[in-house]
DNA sequence: GTGGTCTAGACCACG
DNA sequence: GTGGTCTAGACCACC
């Protein structure tokens, strides 16, 4: 398990936790059935708080991604592959149309924004290069 | 002037304040020398507390976007259209990064990404459509 | 008379007017039983509003500055000019001790203040010069 | 942390405690990383408003000498210090500055002005030592 | 517990 | 009339 947790970026810890659990099942990093790691054991891992894990696998049992098994911990729902890949898009289409309305509204032209968007698009394809390789060296 | 205050986004309301100023400053909707909204009339007009609109305000003192005029108000600065322009497109860009950078981290394909982003820019489209002829009619 | 108005450094404008009118006449710029500049000239020329000149005018006259002539206007009283000599002394030294307050206060050492002091008695010099040659071209 | 408050001098209290704050991470009397007095409790401590405290913890922040830590606080950013160091020297030199050069636009002379900050200096150094034995007694 | 936002309302200085 | 400061107190999210 991969995660990339930034604690000041305004974003809530548990929200990342909970977003990325749902991508890692989304792209089978984590398979039905499978546990996710024990509250106490991630917490230690991102150094965060015990009650923000707590509480991000709170949220995702509301979402049916994940469920308790009696004296093993917390698994990966039997549909929940397919929902997650339905809920990343959703998630992701929803942030990407908020600020589309707001480039709207701050009246930048279609074209302005299209070329945002690729050198945006760019520049994100070369910081996930980076990342990568830091992680292979 | 026209603003659009979403109370119930997240998003703290001096904050789409500014920012909206900062657009119409852009667009030359105000231009150098003119004096913003009063505080009060501002208020007023939005609905929200004259505090909440002077935060907003002394925000884009800071930025340099505005300065007082004693008794008289406050005005848009001299260099301030062009900051404006500028930071506008700053602020859509990060937010466009932002999104994108997460829906790499999540794995989705840049094609997935692409048909996100067309998608959510003809539904962008739409509702501004909307809008206008709703303010039209 | 010579007035340096800065309408945007927070000092009333009344005060600046004042001080400056206290300055001319410790200088001997304006003579005993002279005529001050009618508010209404006065506030031409500076580009402000007259309540302000007349509340500057109307501060001198309560610290027996500036009386009433009638018929003619406000005239320089007969002890002013001494007056004058020594709250111009305590005005500028109340302000170089509040500073120095500030300093001891920040813990800079006192050879970094003696600095500072240095430095910018040599900067003011230097405004100085330049606002002369500025007027004399 | 010893804050010296003054309600009366026409500075606003927000911006006194920032200063002040800003001489204490100077000083290194609060390091990189350390939490500065909650909110709550300076408030109590100072005997002002919350908000106040919070405006003065907020100008801090946007100048980047403080950020939250979730939960935690607010504390020290790294280059806090050296950054406050220098705006100190800046903040001083400023005042010291404008009233030379309103000692100038008085037509002081250089050596009445050089005697009026020795006698300063040396002014606001009893007044140091008084409150240095005070609070020792 | 922490900071952040917002409201309501008072008072002041300035023009 | 204008903005600026401050108070008092509520509510929220996060840890």
């Amino acid at each position: 398990m991969f995660f990339n947790i930034n604690t000041s970026n305004g974003v809530p810890v548990y929200e990342q936790i909970a977003r990325q659990i749902v991508f890692a099942v989304a792209n089978r990093g984590i398979e039905t059935g499978e546990l996710v790691p024990s509250v106490r054991n991630l917490s230690r891992e991102l150094a965060v708080n015990p009650n923000t894990v707590a509480r991000a696998y709170r949220q995702l049992q509301d979402q049916g991604v994940l469920e308790t098994v009696r004296g093993e911990g917390l698994v990966v729902t039997k549909g929940a592959a397919a929902k997650c890949k339905s809920t990343r898009k959703k998630m992701i289409g929803e942030r990407i149309l908020s600020v589309l309305q707001e480039a709207r509204q701050s009246q930048l032209t279609e074209d302005d924004i299209k070329s945002l968007f690729a050198d945006s698009l760019a520049a994100s394809k070369k910081l996930a290069n980076k990342n990568r390789t830091r992680k292979e060296s």
